[in-house]
DNA sequence: GTCATCTGATACGTCGCTGTGTCAGATGCC
DNA sequence: GGCATCTGACACAGCGACGTATCAGATGAC
């Protein structure tokens, strides 16, 4: 279409997803600092340093922002546990140890990424994306870590059970809720992750 | 101090108490609606019937009746549990049926609470009084169901687990996401949540 | 019936955020 | 250097919500 004049050594394209970056990055601070609901186009661009021009360049609202931001880290989580389970041993236990503590890493490693990851349960237009993501990550565990049909809904129901609880204890860990270090919550978790799912077949009776 | 004069056959303390009920009400129908962003100080008082005069005689601000709301669902929560623990069985699973089918029970004869419940997750002001309560709950737990030892941070990990995991899979039901039903869910949950907590002295290894 | 009180409606100024528009100055291209 | 483009700052009208204030009419006490 049109042209790729350099600006500052930077062609149109690689300036335009620079801010796009930058201002993903500022959401993310803004959801660190004062929570989802604060995040305001006005916050975000003072914090990127951008002006609101360049906010609707990239994102049509604030909504489109925060899913963007949110989808990305829930693909990053997807990306980091399939790796994680390519090198796991055999047993439930490796591969569920593997997961959690990918899982785990990750949020502790940026405490931006664990308060969206919580608060989007409260969001309304961040609700519906972070069940989809719980439903399949439900069905993702089934099949790859507990190795079982991942179409019985019992199965589904405790999958469930077990995603939302890592994910409850893995915040109230983070905001240092339980004194317990890093190595005995993933211990811990493992553990419960790898727990047979009840039921007709399940062995938990 | 003033007087007692009587309108519409109710005394003044009386009229302010059903107002004050009111505004409960409109909350949750809001929240049920629209969700908790939704509730303003306009948007409730419509719903009440009732103009935002009579909200700042009860409460000084929008989240200050969120809250309200919320702990008096929690209190009713935990009432109800307790009560239901008073004539439970004596087993682990007798008293987890109990505790769990008391919180479906009420959560699915009244949505309105269920949304509340689980969008307290992500809102500024009502996340502390959720964590706390859930916090609450995990002891409870531990003391009431499991008879384990409520101090015990590797039990209280568990416990945590078992209350979000339990919200969660009764919030995907009741948002029609799990084909089973009442019956089957609540099976399901009170075995997971009669499971023994892992760990040094757990038995799930 | 009269008067004090209570009620419900409505008006108002303020605030924060939105989305668009304008413009001077910086930067790159030739 | 001259010109087109890009940038960042700011102005703006509009909206929805807040919190306060006013006032006429309904209601109860005497």
């Amino acid at each position: 279409m049109t042209e790729t004049r350099l600006y500052r050594g930077l062609s149109a394209d690689e300036r335009r997803r620079r801010r796009d970056r930058q201002l993903r990055e500022a959401c993310l601070d803004v959801v660190a600092d004062q929570g989802v609901a604060a995040v305001t186009v006005e916050q975000v661009c003072a914090r990127a340093g951008l002006t609101k021009r360049y906010f609707y360049e990239s994102f049509p609202d604030r909504d489109a922002l925060l899913v963007a931001v949110l989808e990305e880290l829930f693909r990053t989580v997807n990306r980091r546990i399939v790796a994680a389970l390519l090198v796991a041993g055999p047993t439930r236990l490796d591969r569920s140890r593997a997961a959690v503590g990918e899982l785990t890493d990750l949020l502790a490693d940026d405490r931006r990424l664990a308060r969206l990851y919580v608060e989007a349960a409260g969001h309304g237009t961040l609700r519906p994306h972070r069940d989809r993501t719980f439903a399949r990550y439900a069905e993702f565990w089934l099949t790859n870590v507990l190795r079982r049909d991942p179409t019985d809904p019992l199965a589904r129901l405790a999958a469930r059970h077990v995603i939302a609880g890592t994910t409850e204890v893995l915040c109230a860990w983070l905001g240092g809720e339980l004194e317990l270090g890093r190595r005995r919550v993933i211990d811990a978790l493992a553990e419960l992750g790898a727990r047979d799912v009840p039921g007709p077949l399940g062995g938990a009776r």
